[in-house]
DNA sequence: ACATGATCATCT
DNA sequence: AGATGATCATGT
């Protein structure tokens, strides 16, 4: 069950064989404890399915699955398969980023080839109830990956202009710039608004979930609800 | 502090 | 209800 996938193949094998097991049936065969809820325990899903699926070791900076170049999300959805979180991707750098482009971007890298997973998840069913559903491989189009781009760009050049203090999670189409932090108080550097350098709440870059039920409803064309 | 995994909790 | 800003745990 955590052998690490050979192929691409094998891992999408691999995701049909979890698919439909509830978390705590998966956990159990994998002699997991079963958080009582996701409070204290924000990442318990992910790193079952890392466990499930035999991504290789947690917190490096590497994709999920190296061999492949594939990345790995678990994607929390309601009934009708709306997601129920934005999807983070990477921590947005703040400062060094003169003459950076899109396609080298973290970002962009980080994109390039993702194994969605959906969870059914709603809030009202307890963690151990909740459904895996069916893992897709997915790259983004030339229509989305266009959009992911202009939004990037939007953004780091705020970021790079010292408008770091203006921008909010309704900024970007798809992507946008959240806080990612330990607490309200973590700081990094940045740029201020008259170039000078300032202390900051770092930020990470998140999809909209209006972006990823897109992706969703292409994989499994969903009717429109 | 920053990377991994995200969800929580409040505001609108 | 949905989105935004805040937060939790763990490893490097």
């Amino acid at each position: 069950m955590s052998a690490k996938p050979q192929s691409t193949a094998e891992l999408l094998t691999n995701c049909q064989r979890i698919a439909g097991l509830t978390l705590g049936q998966l956990a159990a065969e994998l002699s997991q404890p079963v958080p009582k809820d996701l409070r204290k325990d924000k990442g318990w899903v992910g790193q079952l399915m890392e466990l499930a699926l035999g991504a290789s070791a947690g917190s490096q900076a590497l994709p999920d699955f190296p061999e492949l170049g594939i990345e790995l999300k678990t994607l929390p959805i309601d009934h009708s398969g709306k997601p129920l979180e934005s999807t983070y991707v990477c921590v947005a750098p703040l400062t060094g980023n003169i003459g950076q482009h899109w396609a080298d971007s973290w970002v962009c890298q980080k994109l390039q080839r993702v194994l969605w997973l959906p969870i059914l998840a709603e809030r009202q069913l307890p963690l151990h109830q909740r459904i895996i559903g069916q893992g897709f491989l997915w790259q983004p189009n030339a229509e989305q990956a266009a959009i992911l781009q202009q939004d990037w760009e939007e953004l780091m050049e705020l970021i790079s202009l010292g408008g770091i203090a203006n921008i909010r999670g309704a900024h970007g189409k798809a992507l946008q710039l959240r806080p990612k932090a330990a607490d309200s108080k973590a700081l990094t550097k940045a740029i201020g608004a008259h170039g000078e350098p300032i202390q900051t709440l770092p930020r990470g870059f998140y999809l909209k979930s209006h972006f990823t039920q897109a992706i969703l409803q292409q994989e499994f064309q969903l009717a429109d609800r």
